[in-house]
DNA sequence: TAGCTTGTTGACCGTTGCTCAGCAAGCCGG
DNA sequence: CCGGCTTGCTGAGCAACGGTCAACAAGCTA
């Protein structure tokens, strides 16, 4: 976040881990705006005052970074939803749900162009959103304290694509006040999983 | 280094409407391997025998040939989907939902690799698909015969996204048998329409 | 001071999207 | 047969982008 203001001359030294760190935020900042791919590493370089060669250092290729980049943001929503440990089961999910919600109310755009961008094009993109799921499928099941088979996954992922969709047309056309919102998302999660 | 090759048929020349459906039949052909945005001209202009210069005077720039080929896909699909004319309601609405899980079947790759491409990156990629999807919820609408309000059709188009989510998971883990999925997913439509 | 480590750069390369001037294959009226 | 028109088609070339490489320079330590 430190501002990166562009003195004439003089280069800026920075360590490795401050620079990486630096690049990474620049490219979330830009996420927003654009579809991840098609960052160029010129526009990223130019932001952060360096050179092209130097993000070449920092990362194997292009892929690389904005991997990097797409990760960064899903953990930024990982530790966001993340339920607080010792919370009882159901106010797990509940709560869960809720924060989901105000999550994307707050990003909006930024939010749903990070998804359609992880779920679009390069594997190695989807893969790092796909995880993030698997590991938020992963919670749900403990909390809801439900029997682990192969089919409930399935079901739990896919309500979850239910979710994502319905609530970002939601944010952009709220049809209906926010906690029936929750309350029929609850409800479909509990009709889906009670079989 | 390129080919400087003048075989016996030196140059193939076509109408206009015939070069323009092979570009896009090629197009629909590379879809399985590539993510639509990645094809390269260079690819399709050579797979196609013509130059690249060529390709650019059948459509104005690289979107606006992955688009249609985009579209091109997505109407194939809807084309499939369609019920007969005459059919009753819930007939129509089971039989799509059957050709739907026939087609992602049949295709597999091809269709994920498809639905992920119009999904992600491009806006003008995914709004081709979105139209799909929408044109699909008006038929699902009508035949459920059910009132039309705002978040109706957004219930409905979560519920494809579920589908879609669900079935793609499906035919790579086949957890349930085919009918029971068919079941399964009516049965979701059906808890998700009626309140 | 020399010497090492390492953050940093500019010059260069191959590919790709895209442009443009013009060639060539049919088809017309004379 | 001929000139001219239309139109499918090409090759050379440009700009932007991803990626490589050898070398510079800012700090640290001996």
């Amino acid at each position: 976040m430190t501002a990166s203001s562009r003195p004439p001359h003089p280069r800026e030294r920075r360590t490795a881990q401050d620079r990486r760190a630096q690049l990474v935020q620049i490219g979330l900042e830009l996420l927003p705006t654009t579809p991840v791919q098609e960052l160029t590493i010129d526009e990223v370089a130019r932001r952060a005052g360096i050179s092209r060669s130097l993000l070449f250092h920092y990362f194997a290729n292009k892929r690389e970074y904005y991997t990097a980049v797409t990760r960064a943001a899903a953990d930024l929503m990982w530790e966001h939803l993340l339920p607080a440990p010792g919370t009882p089961p159901e106010e797990q999910v509940v709560g869960m749900l809720d924060r989901y919600v105000g999550w994307v109310e707050t990003f909006r755009e930024s939010h749903l162009a990070f998804v359609r961008g992880a779920g679009g094009g390069d594997p190695w993109v989807s893969e790092v959103y796909e995880e993030t799921r698997r590991r938020l499928v992963e919670v749900a099941l403990a909390a809801l304290e439900l029997p682990d088979d192969a089919l409930r996954r399935q079901l739990l992922l896919a309500w979850f694509a239910f979710t994502e969709d319905l609530v970002g047309q939601w944010v952009h056309e709220p049809t209906t006040p926010r906690p029936e919102l929750l309350e029929l998302l609850r409800d479909v999660l509990r009709k889906v999983t009670e079989r």
